[in-house]
DNA sequence: GTGAAAGCGCTAACAA
DNA sequence: TTGTTAGCGCTTTCAC
């Protein structure tokens, strides 16, 4: 194993005495390649330690083999999964990836796209930044045809395929399991009504009430960057308010765990006096006391979906392409929101 | 904005009857070139929405401006914090990312590391799996002086650059903190010795136990893969031995808060009668009840700067690197193995 | 079934 | 300060 220079199919091509357009058909399956010529030159390749050069190859063949992905923070739970299922199907087939982060900003995500627009990828993963306002940034993508694929905060545009899951049934199922339980006052905090994960979780707890004739509050609805922070300053205001909810629907865990800590600390009685629902099934969910009842989310699945999807309309750019998968999710009770006394008087009364 | 053709240097030279290299030259402020002339060029450039080929000036210039990443598992906080420290100084200096996940595993990680070698990146970061036993699969990169920077899980190995911390004075410093709440059988729990970040914390936890004379007690040794399901089995193990430990110190906080779930289950009071100490200050650490004491890890700054140590190799070849450097860490003491009673006691002892 | 040759877009040595 | 030119390694048309 010398560290000496490159091996180039010139090379190959030199010690087998062929010609370069053999080795590279050879190298790559040609059918016009007679079966021991084809064997010979892999052999030959293998043994001198060739490599294919991807950017000579790119240069001709105007294509990267790499995927860009955009997505508002790499630490957290959802966004690791997510990920690790990108990668796993991208890695096996063949493809690169080149992974940014928005930060969830507006502003950072322009940068990003343009950046993985420079770096030439074949296709873009994007789930959408906290404050993105419009899509016009993703226009120099479409003028070239470069396929893009949305997953979790997603946008209508262009035709683009999403990968979600139906959070407005998710955030109805939610609410609505709170109020089978008693809960008569329901607290929303959620996020920015930009992102369609955030207004169709607060589009189901609203329908939610509606069905079941209890009134809207617009002193209920607390709109947050959904942070751990912000969880604790919302359950703050919730101790300070004359009336205050008797139950919660948290659009993710992060902020119901921070929230039902604070209300805790403050001698609130977790589920008897404000019951709790959350929204990712994160590990914390099974760890907080009591346990969060949450909306369990299909992480990898939908990173691997949208992966194998974005893959798909690369290779055949004819495609009868879907433009929107929708996942199942599926609500998981635990003891934040279960009052056993409740059910039984309900039950007791009808 | 056209959807039409690439636009390249030729253009560009064309529309302002200069030649190609003038262009190239212009656009990247080399010296040589007037000052209204690189404005003119850079203007007209931004115009016609010219884009630098990247694989074109690749092909010329060795080298892609890319790093690889290698980690055990994206979906874990300290991987996924390391990560976007790395993104971060790696972005600001140009550089793109390819991540790839060993899964934990020898095989795959050479396959990684393979894989990467193919993509012709600039330089590698890694974080070694589980099960990894030799390093002959980085001599492929060693041979053509392709810069490796380890971080977390490191080996010692032609010279490489480390990123860590003191693994085995956090270990001394947790054990040590064990003894001083009184526990007297202190169990281990942790991974692979072959990992420095296992077998280092090991150390520290033996060592604090020499100097404090408490006897080393093989059947309080638990070697695991270090999962939640891990903790709980370890647990259940635990509750079964005739004579329990009074204390455990596991080496990170997934499999300590498993452990404790599963304790408290069973009655145990933590830390009354088994006082637990984690490692890696997730999030999850402050949410487990009892509060989890635990080692803090700086993640992120371990990630920018390995990354940042890695450029700094790629951009004077010449450097006179350091081969290591240990980032500062932090025991954090909370409720898991505080024992007030004990330490009231112990203080009247004395 | 194989070879010759051109060219992808850029950079850098050399020339002017 | 700018231009000329060759060539990075590969693919692909066209010819044989």
């Amino acid at each position: 194993m010398k560290s000496s220079k490159e091996v180039t199919i010139y090379d190959v091509a030199k010690a087998l005495k062929l010609s370069p357009s053999t080795v590279s058909r050879g190298l790559k399956n040609h059918p016009h390649i007679r079966k021991e010529t084809r064997k010979k030159i892999q052999a030959a390749a293998s043994e001198m330690g060739y490599r294919q050069n991807k950017f000579a190859s790119n240069l001709r063949q105007k294509h990267t083999n790499t995927i860009g992905v955009v997505v508002p923070r790499l630490n957290s739970y959802f966004m690791a999964t997510a990920i690790a299922g990108i990668e796993k199907v991208t890695s096996e087939n063949g493809y690169g990836l080149i992974i940014s982060q928005s930060q969830e900003s507006w502003r950072k995500e322009i940068s990003c796209i343009s950046t993985l627009f420079n770096s030439r990828v074949d296709g873009l993963l994007v789930s959408l930044a906290y404050d993105t306002k419009n899509m016009n940034h993703f226009n120099i993508l479409f003028n070239r045809d470069i396929p893009v694929v949305f997953f979790d905060r997603v946008a209508d545009c262009h035709g683009c395929m999403s990968i979600i899951i139906d959070n407005y049934k998710a955030g109805y199922e939610a609410t609505s399991h709170l109020v089978e339980q008693g809960c008569r006052r329901i607290a929303y905090l959620g996020g920015n009504m930009l992102r369609n994960v955030y207004s169709e979780r607060f589009r189901g707890y609203r329908q939610a009430l509606v069905d079941d004739n209890i009134e809207f509050d617009q002193s209920l609805i607390f709109v947050t960057d959904m942070s751990g922070q912000a969880g604790m300053e919302t359950a703050q205001k919730i101790l300070k308010m004359k009336s205050r909810p008797d139950g919660i629907f948290t659009a993710n865990d992060t902020t119901a765990v921070s929230a039902i800590v604070e209300l805790e600390k403050s001698g609130i009685k977790i589920p008897e006096e404000i019951a709790v629902a959350g929204f990712n099934n994160e590990p914390i969910s099974q760890v907080v006391h009591p346990n969060l009842t949450t909306v369990d989310y299909p992480a990898r699945e939908i990173g691997e979906i949208a992966a194998t999807s974005l893959i798909n309309k690369l290779k055949n750019s004819a495609n009868a392409d879907l433009s929107t998968i929708v996942l199942k999710h599926n609500l998981i009770v635990r003891d934040s929101s279960v009052r056993y006394n409740q059910n039984h008087s309900r039950s007791i009364r009808q």
